[in-house]
DNA sequence: ATTATCTATAGATCTATAGATAATGC
DNA sequence: ATTATCTATAGATCTATAGATAATGC
């Protein structure tokens, strides 16, 4: 049952990519190695050729995650020039975000579990963000670039601490109400 | 071993007690039915005659943390009436909260549990929160109640964001940098 | 010959329950 | 007699590993 090596390395990629869609949905503890490797169509006892141990996989997958986050947000901000930040915000306050966590925001989904993981997972949530704050600050208003990163970090949790609370409010209007509530925050200025 | 229907009382409010304290410093997933009991100074077998579930407990537990969060909110509000906002804020983003999760905001700590859990625990942190809202929209300044409100919920969601990013980043320097800049953008009127 | 993946399982959890025990409260 | 708590365990997980298998890559 051996591939090539070639097919190997797709084979991790793939390991990867199912883990960054099933931790955000379901959290570090709410999936399992043997499901996971099922996801990507494997068996569970190849696992530990490709990972040392299931917290380095997320800290892999969480890289992997906040990647393409950024990489989102740069074509959000091209595709509104006049208004980048606004156009980033209204992305990730949205009704579409709060409802497909499997491919949204990590940190929004992940970060109370990776608060509490180990240093290799901290760190690759800690270089996500870093990368989405430099990108952010870059695109607030202003010359000051002290008080751009600052405004960047601002809006950064807002969103961030928004999207969650969109995500716990049990009733459907609350939730719409939080998520059009710091919208309209961000874009009054902050 | 039975105990007096006064003494069982008083050792059902004490494991909700310990499980508000040890699912926020570990997650809901972090912690066994066994070893909460053992901290509540019981055995695991005596559980199910309390609670119906670990999931029920979650939702109890979730409700008496976030109690006590807005009776804090309030001597805070209490204790700095020129500023009563920005005394919540100071306090929240400070770092004795971000590194004693287990007495500290529940939502910071279980929102990511609680979005994937069921309708009752939904339900405690949800009421939860609005408990805190309203709190917060009194206290903001101006006339509009609306406005208050909205306000409220945006400072909440910073307030939120910003806590939890500051406990993921790995660099102390740079979840310094979070506090403080959340903080800031707070006080500028946010 | 090497190695990516497979089957099978060890060993340690976890939630929940069954039935025994012993003190309360009628 | 009732019932809060205990001991013990069922049954289902979970991470990680051991050893077999079979195709690749020298």
């Amino acid at each position: 049952m051996k591939v090539s090596r070639e097919q190997a390395a797709l084979n991790r990629e793939r390991i990867v990519e199912t883990a960054a869609k099933l931790f955000r949905e379901k959290g570090f503890d709410g999936i399992g190695v043997a499901d996971l490797m099922k996801g990507a169509g494997l068996t569970h006892g190849g696992f530990y050729g490709h990972f040392a141990s299931k917290e380095l996989l997320l800290a892999e997958a969480t890289g992997k995650a906040l990647e393409k986050s950024v990489m989102k947000w740069r074509k959000l901000a091209d595709s509104a020039p006049a208004r980048p930040v606004a156009a980033i915000a209204e992305s990730y306050l949205s009704a579409a975000h709060r409802d497909g966590p499997g491919r949204g925001c990590a940190v929004s989904t992940l970060g109370t579990d990776v608060a509490r993981a180990g240093p290799e997972v901290r760190k690759a949530m800690s270089d996500g963000v870093q990368a989405q704050l430099k990108l952010l600050a870059e695109l607030e208003p202003g010359a000051d670039a002290a008080a751009k990163r600052q405004q960047a970090i601002a809006d950064y949790a807002s969103m961030v601490g928004g999207l969650l609370l969109s995500r716990v409010m049990a009733d459907p209007a609350q939730s719409e109400e939080v998520l059009a509530a710091v919208v309209a925050a961000l874009e009054r200025g902050r």
